[in-house]
DNA sequence: TTCGTTACGGTTGAA
DNA sequence: AGTTCAACCGTAACG
């Protein structure tokens, strides 16, 4: 059991221990909910109990058939002191999901699933406001705006890379260089040498040394190594890489599907589920939204929503073959994407035609791949919104005047706008993202920020910056001007026949 | 009521 | 093997 009913969710339990908390002091309590924790909302657990229920039916599967072992796996790292770390039969309840306000369910710290995104842009896309698609999916409007935001940006609905570090640019071959100028003129400067390292072609704009990296470099290394060690000459790549971590994070989509389209070892608890997200960029596709937005539908019709009763999946991604990024399997490209690797949302049990339309949402753009989609340890239905059928069956509320939700191809490809290259224009240089703590930057896309171009994305497709936009409009917006729904929304990308995207295959 | 913003606790993966 | 760090995440709440 996921999910403690009788007692509400935990998220609205958490709200509770953080009254305790506050009155303990302040962050006392620590909660494992995002949000602030020196508010406390206001639950309501009597209502929230008959949501809930509605809300959690297949995290509601007491193990039945895949009863699964839960402890090593789920949630916090180990290793992770503030991660929820919570022994006994609670730790069971609580270590997989939590429910937000709204009754849907969500991991803390992971991406919501991509079948979810999709269909937040998708909605977005005919018309639904972002506070009612917000409501019918059950995701917080903050993520519903900013996976808009980030859609109206780069075109892409897929969530960022996850983790990793940044890779030196003190390479071997840089070092060298900095050497062979320095020798060749001593009373070079270190920001001579960074234009040289420029000039040269030994770096790009990307992953040159800062000005104190060379002084740095020259104070440390220069002088101790006049002679080349072993090291550099030993490791020496013949020819440096301007971008020496392309190859490794070049569209890295583990497949689980072969290039045969056999399922590679697929985990024994998620049957015939692909283990990433991979959608095939056949576009348009001669499936109707109502199957491609019809997410329920396949859930259903798969069991998964309906509480996956002996419906095993392990708690652990990396138990899932394929969806972890050092086991990318060779597969062709396409277009920097693997094509077999295009074929299903992870995590959900679906077929892998029943998001064939979703390619049009993913890049090829500006954010590269990760591993990190569908994460999620419950199966997707997880995500949807119980209780009443959606689409509605009749007359949606959230649609637009005669806007019905059942829209076939065609008008599903009139309806979604897709960002391409040629019409965005091409970027600015890109500076990556600093992380300086004293600056409160915010994941939010639509606040005025250093392009998302990090070096991950340029890794991914650096051909592709050209799919995110220039930061919006450069106008920096005070809070008080963003509030109150002052601020114009983004005109959706330029809608381009289909016909002109060119996808490579 | 809507929505942009942001603090927060969390996960992840390379170093 | 364990830790650190810097990416990212979605939520909750403010304005």
């Amino acid at each position: 059991m996921k999910f403690n009913l009788g007692l509400g969710s935990r998220a609205w339990r958490v709200s509770w221990e953080r009254v305790a908390a506050a009155a303990a002091g302040p962050r006392a309590g620590g909660g494992a909910l995002g949000g602030r924790t020196q508010r406390v909302s206001s639950p309501r657990p009597g209502r929230r109990g008959s949501r809930l229920s509605r809300a959690l039916p297949l995290c509601l599967s007491s193990g039945g058939g895949g009863a699964r072992a839960l402890p090593d796996c789920a949630g916090p790292s180990p290793g992770h002191p503030g991660a929820r770390q919570l022994a006994g039969p609670r730790a069971m309840e609580q270590t997989y999901g939590e429910v937000n306000q709204l009754g849907g369910v969500f991991v803390n710290g992971r991406p919501l699933p991509n079948a979810i995104r999709l269909r937040i842009v998708e909605l977005a896309q005919l018309g639904i406001r972002p506070c009612d698609i917000s409501r019918q999916l059950r995701v917080s409007h903050g993520c519903v705006s900013k996976i808009l935001a980030r859609y109206n940006e780069t075109g892409s609905i897929l969530p960022g890379a996850i983790g990793g570090s940044k890779p030196r640019v003190t390479t071997p071959n840089v070092v060298k260089h900095i050497r062979d100028y320095k020798q060749g003129d001593p009373g070079i400067f270190a920001w001579e040498i960074r234009d040289r390292l420029l000039a040269d072609g030994v770096c790009d704009k990307y992953n040159v040394p800062s000005v104190s990296s060379i002084s740095r470099i020259l104070r440390n290394k220069i002088g101790s190594l006049a002679q080349p060690g072993p090291y550099e000459a030993s490791k020496q790549p013949p020819s440096q890489p301007t971008l020496p971590y392309n190859h490794i994070y070049q569209y890295p989509y583990p497949t689980p599907v072969s290039p045969t389209g056999t399922k590679m070892g697929s985990h024994p608890g998620v049957p015939g589920t692909a283990g990433h997200v991979s959608i095939p960029r056949s576009w348009p596709s001669a499936h109707s939204v109502s199957n491609i937005l019809g997410i329920r539908t396949f859930m259903e019709q798969t069991g998964a929503l309906a509480g996956s009763e002996g419906t095993t999946y392990s708690p652990k991604m990396e138990d899932w073959a394929g969806v972890n990024r050092p086991t990318f399997p060779a597969t062709p490209t396409v277009n920097g994407l693997e094509k077999p690797a295009l074929e299903a949302d992870i995590k959900y049990t679906q077929s892998a035609s029943t998001l064939s339309a979703v390619g049009g949402f993913l890049p090829a753009c500006a954010y590269p791949p990760s591993n990190q989609h569908g994460v999620y340890s419950a199966p997707g239905g997880g995500y949807l919104a119980p209780g009443p059928p959606w689409p509605p069956a009749q007359g949606p509320p959230l649609a637009p005047p005669g806007a019905g939700v059942t829209v076939h191809g065609g008008e599903l490809a009139a309806a979604m706008t897709f960002k391409h290259p040629s019409r965005e224009g091409s970027l600015p240089a890109r500076a990556p993202r600093p992380r300086t703590p004293s600056v409160a930057y915010t994941d939010c896309p639509s606040r005025p920020r250093p392009p998302r171009g990090t070096w991950r994305e340029r890794q991914a497709d650096p051909g592709a910056q050209v799919f995110a936009a220039a930061p919006a409009s450069g106008a920096r917006r005070t809070r008080g001007q963003a509030a109150r729904g002052g601020t114009p929304r983004q005109p959706p990308g330029p809608a381009l026949p289909l016909a002109s995207l060119n996808f490579g295959f």
